[in-house]
RNA sequence: GGAGAGUUGACAGAGCGGCCGAAUGUACUGGUCUUGAAAACCAGCGUAGGUUUAUCCCUACCCAGGGUUCGAAUCCCUGACUCUCCGCCA
């Protein structure tokens, strides 16, 4: 019932939103328009299937509406100042008002003829998913995901190592019952030392980035509206994945990339402000509909949780590097904090809706004996872009151009903590505090014991 | 929550229902002048769509959506946002 409300809410949104919107797009235009072919071929590799021959027939009607709507226009505009000319000489303007009639009528049925189709025309391109680069693999789901890189050894223990929730559970501080009598399931209560951990590697990772690696640290706003969502992708397909607030157009965010990449929505850049390397720390609110039965036990996979992001606003052919240079800066933190992790690559099959690439960090987990994400690092070239209208002024030519943005977290804090607990456990279940979180620590090396 | 004022180009800021895509200033770009710079002067300077080889031309956009009108930046309605005052509040 929790789900129905907003499902409703969703669609009064979107019927609302598109016919304010109807320029909305999210490939390229030209691309759809001039090698439809083309696009369906790229999307194919997706395993998107473009209904081409309607895109045609849209894309006709389009043109034939548009310059219908255009010439009633011309002649009304003409017209309109023949009278008020006449006007001005003090001649009589019945019999051109007479003339004229019904070119109103015509012009507003041609007016609207033109927004049904572009009403439709949108809702087609809102829905299709970007263009995977080059390089990315192919596949159908994360078992094909490409392997890149390991780092560190995940270390062999004399003993058998716990999961956090036994070692929370031992050292008291993380408390999953609490939570969910306060809120419901997929809710976590951290309390003393662990909660202090948990905020220690929050102002770890924040400091990390705006000291070292040039983001500059910015506070958003947790609730955004439905033009955010769909400027960054989350809307207009992915509805069901957010908390919606009743009755407002707002809805809790899912991930900082929202409110951050929506700072630079309709906006235009001078060439000296790129490249925009923004971090925030922000909390974190998933449905999680559709992952029942999924990771239900401990913080894996929770309906709040906090994370550090970064997001960079790009000139396009700086994408590429400031990918791979984001990525690292994840990765840095990782190494930091002494955790084993790989990087992949994601697969088509695994690609998010956005995303034109995508790596991602899986940190190690002694319990699970398994690596499991922990940082997905993207570049949305364009696709957020246009949909965002967030543009730079290219010298080269003097004219406004999209820009590409990017992000990756940096890390997820719920899953950092975890990482921490179980891959520096001791036999006697305290956990031992890396090296580079001691100053966040009050200089403590281990807690519990 | 109540009362009032406002929202115009990169910025500031004019604008009588038709001659307003929009004055003027600043900024920016190019040029003249100068040894160079500044100043001064001249010219240019929004976005998107249609047509076009290109130029031209046409259309839309003065917060958003709707309405009145032959014709709307200008009048009316609704909403968003900003500012001032009152109330409440961390």
């Amino acid at each position: 019932m929790f789900l129905s409300k907003y499902k409703l809410k969703w669609t009064l949104t979107i019927l609302s939103a598109g016919q304010h919107k109807p320029e909305f797009n999210m490939l390229d235009p030209k691309l759809l328009r001039n090698e439809p072919e083309k696009a369906a071929e790229l999307l194919a590799r997706r395993g998107y299937k473009l209904d081409l021959a309607l895109l045609e027939s849209l894309e006709q009607e389009r043109k034939q509406a548009q310059s219908d709507a255009q010439s009633l226009q011309t002649e009304r505009n003409s017209r309109s100042k023949m009278i008020g000319k006449a006007k001005a000489s003090g001649e009589d303007i019945a019999p051109l008002l007479a003339e004229i009639a019904d070119l109103g009528d015509k012009h507003k049925a041609a007016e609207t003829r033109l927004a049904e189709v572009l009403q439709k025309l949108t809702d087609v391109a809102m829905e299709l998913p970007n263009i995977p680069q080059e390089d990315v693999p192919a596949g159908k789901s994360e078992d094909d995901n490409v392997e890149i890189s390991r780092w560190g050894e995940p270390k062999s223990f004399s003993f058998e190592p716990k999961d956090h929730v036994d070692l929370g559970e031992s050292l008291s501080g993380m408390d999953f019952e609490t939570a969910a009598k306060i809120s419901q399931a997929r809710f976590v209560n951290l309390q003393g030392p662990l909660a202090k951990l948990h905020r220690a590697l929050t102002q770890f990772m924040l400091d990390q980035h705006t000291e070292e690696h040039g983001y500059t640290e910015t506070y958003v706003p947790y609730l955004v509206n439905s033009d955010s969502l769909r400027g960054t992708g989350q809307l207009p397909k992915f509805a069901e994945d957010l908390f919606a607030i009743k009755d407002t157009d707002l809805y809790l965010i899912p991930t900082a990339e929202v409110p951050v990449t929506n700072i630079v929505r309709d906006t235009i850049s001078t060439a000296k402000q790129l490249p925009i390397k923004f971090v925030a720390h922000t909390p974190c609110f998933r449905s999680e509909a559709g992952s029942y039965g999924r990771d239900v036990r401990g913080l894996i996979r929770q309906h709040q949780f906090e994370k550090v992001e970064l997001v960079q606003v790009v000139r396009p052919e700086d994408s590429d590097a400031a990918h791979e240079a984001l990525t690292e800066h994840a990765e840095t933190i990782l190494q930091k904090l002494e955790l084993p992790y790989r990087k992949v690559m994601l697969c088509i099959g695994d690609l998010g809706f956005s995303s034109s690439k995508t790596y991602d960090l899986e940190v190690w987990l002694p319990s699970q004996k398994t690596y499991r994400e922990i940082s997905s690092c993207s570049n949305f070239q364009d696709f957020q872009a246009r949909r965002l209208q967030a543009r730079w002024r290219n010298p080269e030519t003097n004219k406004p151009e999209l820009v590409h943005t990017l992000n990756g977290s940096g890390l997820a804090v719920g899953r950092t903590l975890l990482a921490v607990m179980e891959n520096h456990q001791d036999e006697q279940g305290r956990i031992h505090i890396p090296e580079a979180l001691r100053s966040y620590m009050g200089g403590q090396e281990f807690i519990g014991g």
